[in-house]
Order: C-alpha cells, then structure tokens, then sequence
RNA sequence: CGGGGUGUAGCGCAGUUUGGUUUAGCGCACCUGCUUUGGGAGCAGGGGGUCGGAGGUUCAAAUCCUCUCACCCCGACCA
C-alpha cells in the first residue's frame, strides 16, 4: 500500500479530550475518531488491528473446539424478563421499541439469545458438549464512558458460551478456554496475567479474569514474582509480618467503616468511598511468603462457570443418558477485541507513539523515501516496496511529496515495527537502513538480502 | 447520578475579569506558486469561524443574566 493512496489522518498535537496514551495515540495514528461520548469510528489504520486480533482469537477459539456462529444485536425483552435481568440491568442498557411499541434492547452481552438457542436445538446428550462463539459489537450504556475504546458504550468482544452435560465437562471446556486466552494474549505479544475475580451481574460459581499490564491499568492487582501467585488487589490474601493471614478486602471494609461486617461483603458502596489500601511493604504471599508485588491490569478477558443459572430460566434442558430432564451446564467467557487493541498501545508505547507488536500491527513494513525526486532513488525504492509484496509483507510504502521529518514523525507515531530508511546513503552504498520500532536499533541491508532478512523476521515473530 | 471543568476555523489555544478600540486573533493543518527534502522546511499569496444552542439585558454582547445541549475529569459501578 501506498501511503499517498491510503487514508491515514495523523493529527501533531494532542487531542485535549485524551488523558491516557492509548486514547491520545489512537486518535493522533488516525486509528480512530469520536462520534460521541464512548462510540468511535474506526479508521482503516485501526480497522486493519482490529482485524488481526480478531483473526487470532478467531483461529484459538476455533484451535479449542469452538464453533463460530453470529446472534443478532437487537435483542426482544421477553427473553430478558424470564431471566430477569430486564429490570437487574437498569439504565445500562440500550433499549428501544418497534413500530408496534415492542420492546427491544440493544444486546449488552447474549446469555439469553444462545441459551434460548440452546433451548430450541439442544435436546439430547448426543449434541453435547458444545461451544458457540461469535465476534459480535456489544452495546452498553456506561455511567461514565472514559478513556477512549478502553470504556466504550459500543465495543466488539468476542463471546464465546458453553453447554455440557455435567461440571466435568464444563471444567474441561473451561480449562480449555482459559488455555486458549493465554494463547491468543502470548501470540500477540502482551505481558499479562490471570486472576481470580468475582462474578458481578453474569452470575456464576466463580471466574478468571485476564489482566494486560499497564501503567494506567484501573485494576490493581498483586502479584508473587517468585511463585506465580496473582489476584485482584482487593481479593488477594496475603500474609502481614504478624503472621495473621488476611484478605484486602476484610482489611478495607473494616478500616473505612470501622466495624466488622460479617461476611466481609460491602453492601452499599454508597455509604463510604472505598480506595484500595495502599500496598504494604509486609504483605507477602500467602502461598509461598514472598514479598507480593503490586502491579496495575486492563482487564481483557474474563471466563465464567455459570451452571445452569440461565438455562434453569429459560427452561434449556436435555435428555441425559438415564433418560432424565436436565438443565444444560453452562459457561462463558469474554474477551474484548476493541479493549485489547486499546490496552496494547497502552502497554506498548513510548513518547514518539505506538510500539505495535507484530502480530497485530497494521503493517509490517514502513518504507521512507528521504529524497522522493531522485529518480535513481524512487526507482530503487519502488523495487524494494515490490521485492516485499511478493515476499508477503505488508508494506505500507511512504511514497508522500513531504519532507523526510514529517516521515520518520508519522512512522514513529503509527508504530510499525520495522522502517525501511533510502536517502543518500543508500545512493553511495546500496544499503538500506533498517530500524526496529521496537528499540530503534538499526542494521544496514543490502537488497538481495532482504529475503532472507523478512524470512528470519518473520519466524522470530511468528507471522506467516 | 453527585462533584469539578471546558465549549471561539479541521486540531491546539488567546481574547471573556473591567461590554464598544477585532471587518474576531495566533500557531499548526489546508489551497496556489517557487525554493526545499536523513527527523514535523522557507518565502510569497490565499480560503475557512459569527464565538455550542435558545432566550434575555443593552444604543452596543464571544464578553453580562437565564435556560439548555455536548464533551472531559474525579467518585460510585463496570468487559
């Protein structure tokens, strides 16, 4: 692609409405632009990331067994009410009606929509166990939309739900699931970690939740370097130096209220402002007594075992090997593609822009002309951008009538790991110099080594 | 929803306190021409806003008053 046929509006300054630097960067790489408050277009720059991660957690998913499908956004409240969840869910959600005042919603997440499914078709054990999952735009009204795509009232997640027989086989699709989540976080190339959270209004036994780490993460989270231990602050047991073992949580509840609450749960946030206690140099691992870490998440992906909360309600039952009515045993798990995007520049970023990891940068290679007039120069350089389309790159060739420092700028900013530099040096010497976004390394490549040098890029970073 | 803040050209801002001296200004971006091109170039010329919206006060309003809308931040809550 060439940049002068492309369409990428990168903006110089700083967006005043952009306090973190995943919102800033998005919307100076000309990745996205507001429409209103939580609701973003997504430009062809931030379409093309989007595309990636959803086509590596498309191709995990479907690695574990699971299968996609697509349930509609509008969603009719009938479903909603026999769940109860019409009145539960409040003004979160987007509601609207038909022609014939009927009331609908604009889907928040589809427990009901996939379990109604299940109600219809799943009748026997011989169908099951099965895992459904769709890439879909969900909508919710937020109290407080902040921090660009990082809270969004429209976001893309990719959810996935579970039917079995029984809490063996859920606990295998959920393990299954959990492994594929460290997959698709580890193939694209952030540092995470997984913790143990609460449920909230999905409902279910328990859950895990898959933090990226970052410094403006809005989960605190501690973390045990030596033994792997890692929880949400507030729910992370630890040990103080007295030896008593304690949770955050207890901790919290007693000091802001000063008195004890039986079990150790907050009623009514309402009452008292609740801050996370600061981190205590004597808190130390309850697994292994080491000293925890405390460490800030996005949180990213969250898996649940919901049992048979929904499909009790919906009335989703099968026919079991002894004959008897049964409801399906379910599970689901979450992941946010539109967050993940926003979480990485989050996480991979310095003060020039964007530090894309490869799996999921919009493209590969950035090529800078210094001098576009020379025509030895923009032949060379023209050779070079078709020398890597056939080597299966994707190129994104600076071929613009501006000045080589509005170049390197916008390159920096967009983030591509690698930069192609020809000016005058490659006139005298024929070598072109490759820079890493990463850490601004540089290497001189002779042109017929630039196979070699895309092959070996490539598999270090496990692109195709 | 409570508290705080901001709305002046595509973006970033000044002007608002003390209404008139501004045909509303600056930087960047944009258009034309020439010169430039290894880190956001130079000169010359040019286009674009009626000051978030409505109402009011006044001889006169970006500036004062009332209402309203939007957006941002903190909190509660949350993927």
């Amino acid at each position: 692609m060439k940049f002068s046929q492309f369409f990428i509006p990168t903006l110089k300054e700083v967006p005043s409405e952009a306090e973190i630097p995943s919102h800033s960067l998005a919307l100076r790489a000309g990745l996205i632009r507001k429409v209103a408050s939580g609701i973003y277009s997504f430009l062809p720059l931030g379409f093309r990331v989007l595309k990636k991660i959803e086509e590596i957690i498309r191709q995990e998913m479907n690695n574990s067994g699971a299968i996609e499908l697509y349930l509609p956004v509008m969603q009719p409240s009938v479903l909603w009410e026999k769940t109860g969840r019409w009145k539960e869910y409040g003004p979160e959600m987007f509601r609207l009606k038909d022609r014939n005042k009927r009331d609908f919603c604009l889907g928040p997440t589809h427990e009901e929509l996939i379990t109604y499914l299940a109600y219809l078709d799943l009748k026997s054990y011989k169908n099951l166990p099965v895992n459904l999952y769709q890439i879909q735009v969900k909508f919710r009204d937020e109290m407080r939309p902040r921090y660009g795509l990082l809270r969004a009232r429209e976001f893309i997640m990719k959810d996935a739900y579970s039917f079995c027989r029984n809490d063996d086989d859920l606990g295998i699709i959920y393990k299954s699931m959990y492994d594929a989540y460290c997959r698709i976080l580890e193939r694209i190339g952030l540092q995470y970690r997984v913790v143990e959270a609460e449920t909230g209004l999905i409902g279910g036994k328990f859950s895990h939740e898959f933090m990226v780490i970052a410094e403006n993460g809005e989960e605190k989270l501690a973390f045990c370097p030596v033994c792997g231990y890692s929880a949400k602050y507030e729910m992370s047991k630890s040990i103080s130096e007295a030896g008593k073992e304690k949770t955050n949580k207890e901790k919290t509840v007693k000091e802001k209220t000063g008195k004890e609450n039986k079990d150790n749960k907050i009623n009514k946030l309402g009452d008292f402002t609740y801050p996370y206690p600061e981190p205590e140099q004597e808190d130390r691992c309850s697994n292994c007594g080491k000293e925890l870490k405390i460490e800030k998440g996005i949180e990213v992906g969250h898996i649940f075992k919901l049992g048979d909360k929904y499909s009790e309600k919906l009335d989703a039952r099968f026919l079991d090997v002894d004959g008897k009515l049964k409801p399906l045993v379910m599970g689901c798990y979450g992941i946010g593609v539109t967050r993940i995007l926003a979480a990485a520049i989050e996480q991979l970023h310095d003060n020039k822009g964007i530090k894309w990891p490869p799996s999921i940068a919009p493209f590969t290679v950035n090529i800078i002309v210094t001098t576009e007039k020379n025509s030895e120069l923009s032949k060379a350089s023209d050779m070079i951008y078709k020398t890597l389309k056939k080597l299966d790159v994707e190129v994104l060739y600076d071929d613009r009538d501006v000045s080589a420092g509005i170049k390197f700028k916008d390159s920096d900013l967009i983030g591509f790991p690698l930069r192609f530099i020809l000016g005058r040096k490659f006139l005298g010497s024929k070598l072109i110099d490759v820079e890493y976004r990463k850490d601004g390394k540089r290497v001189e490549l002779p042109v017929d080594s630039i196979p070699k040098f895309i092959k070996e890029f490539k598999a270090a970073n496990n692109l195709r």
